[in-house]
DNA sequence: CAGTGGTCTAGACCACAAG
DNA sequence: TTGTGGTCTAGACCACTGG
Protein backbone atom coordinates (compact mmCIF):
# COMPACT_ATOMS: atom_id res chain seq x y z
CA UNK A 1 0.00 0.00 0.00
CA UNK A 2 0.77 3.50 -0.84
CA UNK A 3 1.90 6.01 1.93
CA UNK A 4 -1.31 8.55 2.44
CA UNK A 5 -1.02 12.04 0.42
CA UNK A 6 -1.46 14.96 2.43
CA UNK A 7 -0.40 18.02 2.08
CA UNK A 8 2.87 17.97 4.14
CA UNK A 9 4.41 15.11 1.76
CA UNK A 10 3.78 17.02 -1.13
CA UNK A 11 5.44 20.35 0.37
CA UNK A 12 7.90 17.94 0.61
CA UNK A 13 8.22 16.08 -2.72
CA UNK A 14 8.02 19.28 -4.19
CA UNK A 15 10.91 20.47 -1.71
CA UNK A 16 13.25 17.98 -2.48
CA UNK A 17 13.23 18.36 -6.14
CA UNK A 18 13.55 22.02 -5.66
CA UNK A 19 16.78 21.20 -3.66
CA UNK A 20 17.59 18.34 -5.86
CA UNK A 21 17.73 20.90 -9.08
CA UNK A 22 15.21 18.07 -10.83
CA UNK A 23 13.60 21.84 -11.07
CA UNK A 24 16.11 24.48 -11.21
CA UNK A 25 15.18 28.56 -10.43
CA UNK A 26 13.27 30.12 -12.74
CA UNK A 27 11.93 26.96 -14.47
CA UNK A 28 7.98 26.20 -15.11
CA UNK A 29 6.67 23.09 -13.01
CA UNK A 30 3.61 21.73 -13.62
CA UNK A 31 0.51 23.05 -13.39
CA UNK A 32 -1.52 21.81 -10.13
CA UNK A 33 -3.91 19.79 -12.21
CA UNK A 34 -1.26 17.80 -13.20
CA UNK A 35 0.36 17.51 -9.79
CA UNK A 36 -2.85 16.16 -8.58
CA UNK A 37 -3.31 13.71 -11.18
CA UNK A 38 0.68 12.21 -10.82
CA UNK A 39 -0.05 12.33 -6.91
CA UNK A 40 -3.41 11.02 -6.98
CA UNK A 41 -5.08 13.36 -4.70
CA UNK A 42 -7.40 16.30 -5.54
CA UNK A 43 -5.92 19.67 -6.58
CA UNK A 44 -6.99 21.71 -3.61
CA UNK A 45 -4.42 19.26 -1.61
CA UNK A 46 -1.73 20.24 -4.44
CA UNK A 47 -2.97 24.05 -3.84
CA UNK A 48 -2.20 24.32 0.33
CA UNK A 49 1.27 22.39 -0.53
CA UNK A 50 2.44 25.24 -3.29
CA UNK A 51 0.83 28.20 -1.38
CA UNK A 52 2.98 27.12 1.73
CA UNK A 53 6.11 26.91 -0.59
CA UNK A 54 5.09 30.58 -2.50
CA UNK A 55 4.57 31.95 0.92
CA UNK A 56 8.04 30.50 2.25
CA UNK A 57 9.83 32.62 -0.82
CA UNK A 58 10.36 29.54 -2.92
CA UNK A 59 8.11 29.53 -5.95
CA UNK A 60 6.29 32.13 -7.80
CA UNK A 61 2.69 31.68 -8.84
CA UNK A 62 0.81 33.55 -11.61
CA UNK A 63 -2.67 32.97 -13.13
CA UNK A 64 -2.18 31.73 -16.72
CA UNK A 65 1.43 32.00 -16.28
CA UNK A 66 1.91 28.97 -14.07
CA UNK A 67 4.43 28.31 -11.13
CA UNK A 68 8.12 28.39 -11.29
CA UNK A 69 10.69 27.98 -9.30
CA UNK A 70 11.78 31.22 -7.71
CA UNK A 71 15.09 32.96 -9.56
CA UNK A 72 16.69 33.24 -5.85
CA UNK A 73 15.20 30.87 -3.56
CA UNK A 74 15.28 32.88 -1.08
CA UNK A 75 13.39 31.87 2.22
CA UNK A 76 11.72 34.42 4.72
CA UNK A 77 12.49 34.36 8.26
CA UNK A 78 9.68 35.21 10.68
CA UNK A 79 10.60 36.79 13.98
CA UNK A 80 8.48 37.47 16.80
CA UNK A 81 8.39 40.49 17.94
CA UNK A 82 9.51 40.23 21.19
CA UNK A 83 7.44 40.93 24.34
CA UNK A 84 10.77 41.81 26.68
CA UNK A 85 9.70 40.44 29.91
CA UNK A 86 8.74 36.92 28.26
CA UNK A 87 12.58 37.12 27.03
CA UNK A 88 14.07 37.89 30.22
CA UNK A 89 12.21 35.21 32.33
CA UNK A 90 12.42 32.63 29.60
CA UNK A 91 15.74 32.57 30.49
CA UNK A 92 15.16 32.30 34.37
CA UNK A 93 16.16 36.12 35.06
CA UNK A 94 13.85 38.14 37.00
CA UNK A 95 12.21 41.08 34.90
CA UNK A 96 11.83 44.61 36.94
CA UNK A 97 11.68 48.08 34.68
CA UNK A 98 11.62 51.80 35.65
CA UNK A 99 9.59 54.50 34.39
CA UNK A 100 12.44 57.14 33.66
CA UNK A 101 10.28 59.94 32.62
CA UNK A 102 6.85 60.62 31.58
CA UNK A 103 5.77 63.59 30.08
CA UNK A 104 3.57 65.69 27.20
CA UNK A 105 6.44 67.18 24.63
CA UNK A 106 6.56 68.21 21.20
CA UNK A 107 8.30 65.26 19.58
CA UNK A 108 11.74 66.19 17.40
CA UNK A 109 11.12 66.62 13.66
CA UNK A 110 12.54 62.75 13.19
CA UNK A 111 9.97 61.25 15.10
CA UNK A 112 6.98 63.26 13.60
CA UNK A 113 7.99 62.41 9.82
CA UNK A 114 8.01 59.20 11.15
CA UNK A 115 4.80 59.39 12.38
CA UNK A 116 3.28 61.62 9.68
CA UNK A 117 1.98 64.22 12.47
CA UNK A 118 1.89 67.65 12.54
CA UNK A 119 3.87 70.06 14.21
CA UNK A 120 2.37 71.35 17.29
CA UNK A 121 0.66 68.14 18.55
CA UNK A 122 2.21 66.85 21.74
CA UNK A 123 2.83 63.24 22.13
CA UNK A 124 3.50 61.55 25.13
CA UNK A 125 6.86 60.60 25.86
CA UNK A 126 7.90 57.45 27.97
CA UNK A 127 11.87 56.35 28.97
CA UNK A 128 11.55 53.49 30.48
CA UNK A 129 14.82 51.66 31.94
CA UNK A 130 14.08 48.01 31.48
CA UNK A 131 16.54 44.91 33.46
CA UNK A 132 17.28 41.56 33.91
CA UNK A 133 17.79 40.69 37.47
CA UNK A 134 18.96 43.51 38.31
CA UNK A 135 21.40 44.26 35.24
CA UNK A 136 20.40 47.02 32.58
CA UNK A 137 19.12 45.48 29.26
CA UNK A 138 17.19 47.65 27.20
CA UNK A 139 16.41 51.33 27.14
CA UNK A 140 13.26 52.23 25.65
CA UNK A 141 11.82 55.57 24.35
CA UNK A 142 8.48 55.70 23.82
CA UNK A 143 6.67 58.10 21.62
CA UNK A 144 2.24 57.63 21.96
CA UNK A 145 -0.29 59.37 20.14
CA UNK A 146 -3.25 59.99 22.55
CA UNK A 147 -5.63 60.71 19.72
CA UNK A 148 -5.03 56.89 18.87
CA UNK A 149 -5.12 55.26 22.30
CA UNK A 150 -8.18 56.46 24.18
CA UNK A 151 -7.96 56.24 28.26
CA UNK A 152 -3.77 56.75 28.14
CA UNK A 153 -3.67 59.36 30.24
CA UNK A 154 -5.04 57.67 33.19
CA UNK A 155 -2.68 54.89 32.48
CA UNK A 156 -0.43 54.33 35.60
CA UNK A 157 2.83 52.37 34.44
CA UNK A 158 4.27 50.95 37.18
CA UNK A 159 2.16 47.99 36.95
CA UNK A 160 2.45 47.29 33.68
CA UNK A 161 5.00 48.23 31.00
CA UNK A 162 3.62 50.85 28.03
CA UNK A 163 4.47 47.74 25.50
CA UNK A 164 2.41 45.34 27.04
CA UNK A 165 -0.22 47.71 27.98
CA UNK A 166 -0.59 49.01 24.09
CA UNK A 167 -0.69 45.72 22.82
CA UNK A 168 -3.56 44.80 24.99
CA UNK A 169 -5.13 47.98 24.47
CA UNK A 170 -4.12 49.21 21.16
CA UNK A 171 -3.88 46.82 18.32
CA UNK A 172 -2.42 48.48 15.12
CA UNK A 173 -3.33 47.41 11.92
CA UNK A 174 0.09 47.92 10.37
CA UNK A 175 4.05 48.96 11.39
CA UNK A 176 7.60 49.30 9.98
CA UNK A 177 10.13 47.90 12.35
CA UNK A 178 13.72 48.47 11.60
CA UNK A 179 17.02 46.87 12.79
CA UNK A 180 20.30 48.79 13.36
CA UNK A 181 23.22 49.42 15.33
CA UNK A 182 24.22 52.73 17.06
CA UNK A 183 27.32 53.59 19.30
CA UNK A 184 26.02 54.11 22.67
CA UNK A 185 25.75 57.84 23.89
CA UNK A 186 27.31 58.93 26.97
CA UNK A 187 23.62 58.78 28.55
CA UNK A 188 22.56 55.68 27.35
CA UNK A 189 26.22 54.26 28.39
CA UNK A 190 25.24 55.27 31.37
CA UNK A 191 21.89 54.09 32.03
CA UNK A 192 23.08 50.35 30.21
CA UNK A 193 26.30 50.61 31.87
CA UNK A 194 28.44 50.14 29.21
CA UNK A 195 31.31 52.37 28.13
CA UNK A 196 30.55 55.00 25.97
CA UNK A 197 30.68 53.98 22.60
CA UNK A 198 29.73 50.57 22.63
CA UNK A 199 27.90 49.03 20.14
CA UNK A 200 24.31 48.54 20.57
CA UNK A 201 21.60 46.48 18.73
CA UNK A 202 18.66 49.24 18.07
CA UNK A 203 15.28 48.25 17.25
CA UNK A 204 12.99 51.32 15.69
CA UNK A 205 9.65 50.54 15.31
CA UNK A 206 6.05 52.31 14.48
CA UNK A 207 2.95 51.23 14.42
CA UNK A 208 -0.53 52.53 12.90
CA UNK A 209 -4.15 51.87 13.61
CA UNK A 210 -5.22 52.56 9.91
CA UNK A 211 -4.20 56.05 9.10
CA UNK A 212 -3.42 57.07 12.38
CA UNK A 213 0.01 56.40 13.85
CA UNK A 214 -0.17 54.68 17.52
CA UNK A 215 3.34 54.99 18.60
CA UNK A 216 7.13 55.14 17.60
CA UNK A 217 9.77 53.28 19.99
CA UNK A 218 13.18 53.19 20.18
CA UNK A 219 15.01 50.19 22.01
CA UNK A 220 18.63 49.94 22.84
CA UNK A 221 19.87 46.97 23.95
CA UNK A 222 23.02 46.42 25.86
CA UNK A 223 25.84 44.93 23.38
CA UNK A 224 26.02 41.18 24.12
CA UNK A 225 22.30 41.27 22.55
CA UNK A 226 20.91 39.34 19.46
CA UNK A 227 17.91 38.67 18.45
CA UNK A 228 17.67 35.22 16.79
CA UNK A 229 15.29 32.83 14.74
CA UNK A 230 15.04 29.77 12.82
CA UNK A 231 14.55 29.25 9.72
CA UNK B 1 -27.74 42.15 -1.76
CA UNK B 2 -24.72 41.01 0.46
CA UNK B 3 -21.65 41.94 -0.37
CA UNK B 4 -19.93 38.61 -0.77
CA UNK B 5 -18.19 36.28 2.00
CA UNK B 6 -14.47 35.44 0.74
CA UNK B 7 -11.98 34.55 3.67
CA UNK B 8 -10.37 37.78 3.20
CA UNK B 9 -13.55 39.35 4.87
CA UNK B 10 -14.17 37.19 7.50
CA UNK B 11 -10.66 37.73 8.25
CA UNK B 12 -10.57 41.55 8.59
CA UNK B 13 -14.33 41.03 10.40
CA UNK B 14 -12.42 38.90 12.68
CA UNK B 15 -9.47 41.17 13.26
CA UNK B 16 -11.67 43.90 13.83
CA UNK B 17 -13.83 42.20 16.86
CA UNK B 18 -9.93 41.14 18.44
CA UNK B 19 -9.23 44.87 18.04
CA UNK B 20 -12.12 46.54 19.52
CA UNK B 21 -12.01 44.28 22.09
CA UNK B 22 -15.20 42.38 21.18
CA UNK B 23 -13.27 39.34 21.89
CA UNK B 24 -10.69 40.21 24.11
CA UNK B 25 -7.27 38.29 25.05
CA UNK B 26 -7.11 34.96 26.52
CA UNK B 27 -11.30 34.69 25.47
CA UNK B 28 -12.77 31.71 23.62
CA UNK B 29 -13.99 32.72 20.39
CA UNK B 30 -16.78 30.75 18.87
CA UNK B 31 -15.96 27.27 17.07
CA UNK B 32 -15.49 27.19 13.09
CA UNK B 33 -18.98 25.75 12.30
CA UNK B 34 -21.26 28.50 14.72
CA UNK B 35 -18.59 31.14 13.01
CA UNK B 36 -19.63 29.60 9.43
CA UNK B 37 -23.42 29.53 10.11
CA UNK B 38 -23.51 33.07 11.47
CA UNK B 39 -21.35 34.02 8.39
CA UNK B 40 -23.51 32.03 6.10
CA UNK B 41 -20.18 30.50 4.26
CA UNK B 42 -18.58 27.13 4.86
CA UNK B 43 -16.20 25.87 7.59
CA UNK B 44 -13.78 25.29 5.31
CA UNK B 45 -13.72 29.11 3.97
CA UNK B 46 -13.53 30.10 8.31
CA UNK B 47 -10.92 27.84 8.44
CA UNK B 48 -8.76 29.28 5.73
CA UNK B 49 -8.67 32.63 7.11
CA UNK B 50 -8.32 32.18 11.45
CA UNK B 51 -5.49 29.56 10.39
CA UNK B 52 -3.93 33.11 8.71
CA UNK B 53 -4.72 34.89 12.12
CA UNK B 54 -2.95 31.92 14.31
CA UNK B 55 0.13 31.89 11.73
CA UNK B 56 -0.07 35.72 12.44
CA UNK B 57 0.07 35.26 16.03
CA UNK B 58 -3.05 36.60 16.73
CA UNK B 59 -5.18 33.79 17.64
CA UNK B 60 -4.02 30.58 19.42
CA UNK B 61 -5.39 26.91 18.37
CA UNK B 62 -6.33 23.68 19.45
CA UNK B 63 -8.32 20.46 18.48
CA UNK B 64 -11.05 20.36 21.35
CA UNK B 65 -9.75 23.22 23.29
CA UNK B 66 -11.48 25.50 20.26
CA UNK B 67 -9.82 29.23 19.49
CA UNK B 68 -8.62 31.88 21.77
CA UNK B 69 -7.61 35.42 21.43
CA UNK B 70 -3.77 35.06 22.05
CA UNK B 71 -3.49 36.30 25.69
CA UNK B 72 -0.34 38.54 24.24
CA UNK B 73 -1.48 39.16 20.47
CA UNK B 74 2.02 39.53 19.40
CA UNK B 75 2.44 40.47 15.45
CA UNK B 76 4.92 38.25 13.63
CA UNK B 77 7.60 40.21 11.28
CA UNK B 78 8.62 38.36 8.20
CA UNK B 79 12.03 39.40 6.78
CA UNK B 80 13.41 38.79 3.49
CA UNK B 81 17.28 37.04 4.28
CA UNK B 82 18.52 39.95 1.96
CA UNK B 83 20.37 39.40 -1.47
CA UNK B 84 22.95 41.88 -0.91
CA UNK B 85 23.37 42.48 -4.87
CA UNK B 86 19.29 43.56 -4.94
CA UNK B 87 19.41 45.25 -1.88
CA UNK B 88 22.06 47.46 -3.40
CA UNK B 89 20.98 47.61 -7.27
CA UNK B 90 17.15 48.64 -5.64
CA UNK B 91 18.58 51.50 -4.47
CA UNK B 92 19.81 52.34 -7.86
CA UNK B 93 23.54 52.17 -6.76
CA UNK B 94 26.31 49.81 -8.45
CA UNK B 95 27.40 46.21 -6.66
CA UNK B 96 30.49 44.83 -6.92
CA UNK B 97 32.74 42.96 -4.68
CA UNK B 98 36.12 41.95 -3.95
CA UNK B 99 37.29 38.55 -2.51
CA UNK B 100 39.86 39.12 -0.44
CA UNK B 101 41.00 35.23 0.33
CA UNK B 102 40.08 32.09 0.02
CA UNK B 103 41.21 28.95 1.38
CA UNK B 104 40.98 25.67 3.18
CA UNK B 105 41.44 25.82 7.28
CA UNK B 106 40.51 24.59 10.20
CA UNK B 107 37.89 26.90 11.48
CA UNK B 108 38.08 28.52 15.49
CA UNK B 109 36.46 26.81 17.74
CA UNK B 110 33.39 29.00 18.28
CA UNK B 111 32.06 28.22 14.24
CA UNK B 112 33.29 24.88 14.59
CA UNK B 113 30.19 24.59 17.47
CA UNK B 114 28.04 26.44 15.64
CA UNK B 115 28.21 23.77 12.69
CA UNK B 116 28.53 20.69 15.01
CA UNK B 117 31.85 19.95 13.38
CA UNK B 118 34.53 17.23 14.05
CA UNK B 119 37.95 19.19 15.51
CA UNK B 120 39.95 18.57 12.06
CA UNK B 121 38.11 18.94 9.44
CA UNK B 122 39.03 21.80 7.13
CA UNK B 123 36.54 24.35 5.63
CA UNK B 124 36.59 26.63 2.75
CA UNK B 125 36.82 30.05 4.43
CA UNK B 126 35.94 33.44 1.91
CA UNK B 127 36.13 36.88 3.24
CA UNK B 128 34.16 38.97 0.63
CA UNK B 129 34.11 43.05 0.77
CA UNK B 130 30.74 43.99 -0.86
CA UNK B 131 30.49 47.20 -2.02
CA UNK B 132 27.47 49.45 -3.16
CA UNK B 133 28.97 52.41 -6.02
CA UNK B 134 32.66 52.05 -4.76
CA UNK B 135 31.86 52.15 -1.44
CA UNK B 136 32.47 49.50 1.15
CA UNK B 137 29.14 48.36 2.33
CA UNK B 138 29.22 44.65 4.10
CA UNK B 139 32.14 42.38 5.18
CA UNK B 140 31.45 38.64 4.70
CA UNK B 141 33.62 35.98 6.42
CA UNK B 142 32.17 32.54 5.31
CA UNK B 143 33.24 28.89 6.03
CA UNK B 144 31.48 26.14 4.09
CA UNK B 145 31.09 22.59 4.46
CA UNK B 146 32.79 20.89 0.77
CA UNK B 147 31.34 17.78 2.44
CA UNK B 148 27.61 19.11 1.87
CA UNK B 149 28.49 21.30 -1.29
CA UNK B 150 29.87 18.94 -4.17
CA UNK B 151 31.61 20.76 -6.75
CA UNK B 152 32.55 23.96 -4.54
CA UNK B 153 36.45 23.07 -5.02
CA UNK B 154 35.84 24.01 -9.03
CA UNK B 155 34.19 27.36 -8.41
CA UNK B 156 35.49 30.84 -9.31
CA UNK B 157 33.47 33.30 -7.18
CA UNK B 158 34.59 35.86 -9.68
CA UNK B 159 31.28 35.70 -11.34
CA UNK B 160 29.32 35.42 -8.70
CA UNK B 161 29.46 35.92 -5.10
CA UNK B 162 29.53 32.60 -2.84
CA UNK B 163 26.08 33.60 -1.65
CA UNK B 164 24.26 33.27 -4.27
CA UNK B 165 25.87 30.53 -5.81
CA UNK B 166 25.06 28.51 -2.91
CA UNK B 167 21.25 29.81 -2.87
CA UNK B 168 21.73 28.24 -6.29
CA UNK B 169 22.99 25.57 -5.96
CA UNK B 170 23.18 23.98 -2.37
CA UNK B 171 19.28 25.16 -0.42
CA UNK B 172 19.12 24.29 2.77
CA UNK B 173 16.70 22.72 4.86
CA UNK B 174 16.89 24.77 8.20
CA UNK B 175 18.96 27.58 10.03
CA UNK B 176 19.50 30.08 12.35
CA UNK B 177 20.20 33.56 12.22
CA UNK B 178 21.16 35.89 14.65
CA UNK B 179 21.32 39.63 14.58
CA UNK B 180 23.41 41.71 16.63
CA UNK B 181 25.77 44.76 17.09
CA UNK B 182 29.49 44.90 17.27
CA UNK B 183 32.46 47.64 17.62
CA UNK B 184 34.47 47.49 14.29
CA UNK B 185 38.00 45.95 15.11
CA UNK B 186 40.50 47.61 13.47
CA UNK B 187 40.61 45.60 10.57
CA UNK B 188 37.15 45.63 9.97
CA UNK B 189 37.08 49.62 10.32
CA UNK B 190 39.84 49.69 7.81
CA UNK B 191 38.11 47.69 5.04
CA UNK B 192 34.48 49.24 5.47
CA UNK B 193 36.36 53.00 5.81
CA UNK B 194 34.88 53.73 8.99
CA UNK B 195 36.49 54.64 12.67
CA UNK B 196 37.54 51.79 14.63
CA UNK B 197 34.61 51.38 17.52
CA UNK B 198 31.94 52.42 15.12
CA UNK B 199 28.90 49.93 15.31
CA UNK B 200 28.51 47.96 12.65
CA UNK B 201 25.37 45.74 12.54
CA UNK B 202 26.00 42.10 12.04
CA UNK B 203 24.29 39.27 10.74
CA UNK B 204 25.30 35.57 11.81
CA UNK B 205 23.68 32.63 9.72
CA UNK B 206 24.57 29.36 9.95
CA UNK B 207 22.33 26.61 7.57
CA UNK B 208 21.78 23.21 7.44
CA UNK B 209 21.08 20.64 5.18
CA UNK B 210 19.45 17.88 6.86
CA UNK B 211 21.92 16.63 9.61
CA UNK B 212 24.59 18.53 7.98
CA UNK B 213 25.47 21.77 8.00
CA UNK B 214 26.43 23.96 5.17
CA UNK B 215 27.48 27.46 5.69
CA UNK B 216 28.04 29.89 8.51
CA UNK B 217 28.32 33.17 7.91
CA UNK B 218 29.02 36.66 9.38
CA UNK B 219 27.74 39.95 8.00
CA UNK B 220 29.30 42.91 9.08
CA UNK B 221 27.50 46.03 7.72
CA UNK B 222 28.59 49.52 7.72
CA UNK B 223 27.46 51.76 10.20
CA UNK B 224 24.37 53.67 8.49
CA UNK B 225 22.74 50.30 7.96
CA UNK B 226 19.26 49.28 9.03
CA UNK B 227 17.46 46.01 7.99
CA UNK B 228 13.47 47.08 7.82
CA UNK B 229 10.65 44.92 7.34
CA UNK B 230 6.70 45.59 7.61
CA UNK B 231 4.43 43.86 9.85
C1' DC C 1 -15.04 9.60 25.47
C1' DA C 2 -16.52 13.36 22.79
C1' DG C 3 -15.80 17.94 20.84
C1' DT C 4 -12.93 20.81 18.22
C1' DG C 5 -9.75 21.95 14.69
C1' DG C 6 -7.01 19.75 10.61
C1' DT C 7 -7.38 18.06 6.32
C1' DC C 8 -9.04 15.77 1.99
C1' DT C 9 -12.32 15.47 -1.91
C1' DA C 10 -14.83 16.49 -6.22
C1' DG C 11 -16.76 19.89 -8.35
C1' DA C 12 -17.57 24.58 -9.49
C1' DC C 13 -16.94 29.41 -10.63
C1' DC C 14 -14.05 33.40 -10.75
C1' DA C 15 -9.95 36.66 -11.49
C1' DC C 16 -6.13 37.65 -13.63
C1' DA C 17 -2.74 37.88 -17.19
C1' DA C 18 -0.16 35.79 -21.16
C1' DG C 19 -0.26 35.60 -25.92
C1' DT D 1 -9.41 34.80 -25.74
C1' DT D 2 -8.22 31.20 -22.83
C1' DG D 3 -5.35 28.82 -19.48
C1' DT D 4 -3.82 28.98 -14.91
C1' DG D 5 -4.08 29.76 -10.09
C1' DG D 6 -7.46 31.52 -6.27
C1' DT D 7 -11.22 30.42 -3.83
C1' DC D 8 -15.76 28.54 -2.22
C1' DT D 9 -18.79 24.60 -1.09
C1' DA D 10 -20.82 20.55 1.21
C1' DG D 11 -19.61 16.67 3.05
C1' DA D 12 -16.55 13.48 5.13
C1' DC D 13 -13.10 11.39 8.09
C1' DC D 14 -9.27 11.95 11.12
C1' DA D 15 -6.14 13.58 15.07
C1' DC D 16 -5.55 15.56 19.06
C1' DT D 17 -6.76 16.74 23.63
C1' DG D 18 -9.82 18.46 27.42
C1' DG D 19 -12.74 16.81 30.75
Amino acid sequence: MSAPVTWQTIYDDVFRRISERTWKPGELIPKESDLALELGCARATVNRALRQLADEGLLERRRKGGTRVAINPVRKATLDIPIIRHEIEARGEAYTYEVLSRSMAAPPKRVRARMRIGDDIPLLQIKTLHRSSGAPYMFEDRWINPASVSGIGTVNFDDINANEWLLNNALYTSGEIAFSAANASKLEAGLLNVTTGAALFVINRVTWNGPQSVTAVRLAYVSDYALRTKI
